[in-house]
DNA sequence: CACCAGGGTGGTT
DNA sequence: AACCACCATGGT
């Protein structure tokens, strides 16, 4: 059940350190995390960049700006009008709670519930809060990670993301090695998985830098 | 032109 | 529980 570890570093000897968020306010990291959500970094970062030149990148500020605005600065990020709201709301929120000192002092647990009851907080954008953010010890399980493990042959219930989270969270030592996990799932998911059934040039079947053999499991898909 | 990206919500069957 | 439409920009 420890394939994690050894796939882990060979996803990090293929593809380098990822450093997400590495000199990101706290903050930061939520409105990123919000505003990536079905669009590209790229894009995202443009949306955070508008806030930044604006001021508009603190808790408060956000909070205190009306949709509009932050919906025209947010714009890059797609889906601008909904964000607009959701990210206001999220940000009052935080301020409601005392801030990031406060809510530190809250269980894993009741943090996560208390962001998914948060509106356009799913499981997904939770976990990465909680995980970059608040440094918990959380395995974020996307769309990528459910398709890599599954192509390994990672035996896990496909129907239960908390099964896999709690397996993951429970191999990796700490919350920067599942941050560091996360991040090269996705790195190698935008090179070799995007959108692609068969993916063909996937590393995970042929040229494969960390070959399933490799780290000690069934390889489904060849 | 079509398809997709570091999702989530609300409605329908 | 498994679908569906919707949200919307920017890249390929």
């Amino acid at each position: 059940m420890s394939m994690f570890r050894p796939l882990m570093r060979s996803l990090r000897a293929h593809f380098g350190p990822q450093r997400w968020w590495h000199d990101a306010s706290r903050f930061e990291i939520v409105v990123g995390a919000l505003l990536v959500q079905r669009t590209t970094w790229s894009n995202a970062e443009r949306a955070i960049g508008n806030l930044r030149q604006r001021r508009i990148l603190s808790i408060d500020a956000v909070a205190r700006s009306d949709s509009e605005t932050l919906a025209t600065l947010i714009r890059p990020a797609g889906f601008f009008r909904t964000k607009a709201v959701r990210l206001k709301a999220l940000a009052a929120y935080i301020a409601s709670q005392g801030g990031f000192a406060k809510l530190d002092r809250v269980a894993t647990p009741i943090l996560r519930q208390n962001f998914l009851d948060r509106e356009g907080v799913g499981p997904e954008t939770a976990d990465v809060i909680l995980g970059y953010a608040f440094g918990r010890k959380v395995f974020v399980v996307d769309a990528y990670a459910r398709r890599m493990f599954e192509r390994l042959g990672v035996p896990f219930d496909a129907s239960s993301d908390a099964a896999l989270k709690k397996t993951v969270e429970s191999a990796l030592p700490d919350s920067d090695a599942l941050n560091e996990f996360h991040a090269l799932i996705v790195a190698h998911g935008k090179r070799y998985c995007r959108a692609r059934p068969d993916c063909p040039a996937c590393p995970l079947r042929k040229r494969c830098g960390y070959a399933a053999a490799e780290i000690g499991v069934n390889d489904r898909s060849a």
